[in-house]
DNA sequence: ATCATACCTGAACAGTTATTCATATGTTAT
DNA sequence: ATAACATATGAATAACTGTTCAGGTATGAT
């Protein structure tokens, strides 16, 4: 390990000073870009708001049944949702707790005044 | 107000009970797309180190001036960073912390064990 | 003024991504 | 078994994104 310890979890202002290695750079955009769609910020706000079968959901968002599937199958492999078969359906709901506080993390950004 | 005040800022598990408005979901993921990127972070994690100009920051990355100076066009318009001019070149730097802060909550949820 | 340095920008091309459509899988009822 | 319903998946297409390359702008030196 020349570069830097692989499971490092230290801040980017760590004391070692090393720049994020190309691999957990990697892995922090992957998690990000899940992030980075409107639908599927939709589907996860419809799941805050209450655990649901896809159909529902796919009403809500206003998406097809299948795009909104390809969505959930995107927030499972994050790991940002669960599910639960219920006879023919499937309940989704959010896994954990760390995407509400990006919400608020980036809402406060977003809401900053700025000289756009 | 049919569906919901234009600038809610309330959390995803709000009182109200109401969807993201495809507006918010669209700003939400535009901020998240710019950090769905390696090369974004790579500089990002650069810049938590110290603040620098732009062909510095080049060579670390090992990026073309040219991609990073790209790359920081995206960064200064969300207003993640800032820079100043000195002489002929352009001082780089993170805007604030919220980037931090979500670097920090991400890799938590990142190294948390899965069953993938 | 010209030259060199540092950075920025527009166009184009390659790679990625989200949707749709068609089909497959899984579950319940008859 | 078959039919009906709920969800998942693969392929294809359209839209988007990041890089490179070529040139452009800004500053400092001569």
């Amino acid at each position: 390990m020349a570069n830097q310890s692989a499971d490092d979890s230290s801040p980017l202002s760590g004391a070692d000073g090393v720049l994020l290695s190309v691999e957990k750079a990697q892995r922090m955009a992957e998690f990000f870009s899940v992030l980075g769609d409107p639908n599927r910020w939709r589907i996860i706000s419809a799941l805050a708001l209450a655990e649901q079968r896809v159909s529902d959901l796919a009403k809500r968002v206003e998406m097809s049944e299948s795009a909104v599937s390809h969505q959930l199958r995107v927030l499972r492999n994050m790991r940002l949702v669960s599910y639960t078969r219920q006879g023919r359906n499937v309940i989704y709901r959010l896994q954990d707790h760390h995407i509400l506080n990006l919400y608020r993390d980036v809402s406060e950004h977003l809401d900053e005044p700025g000289d756009d």
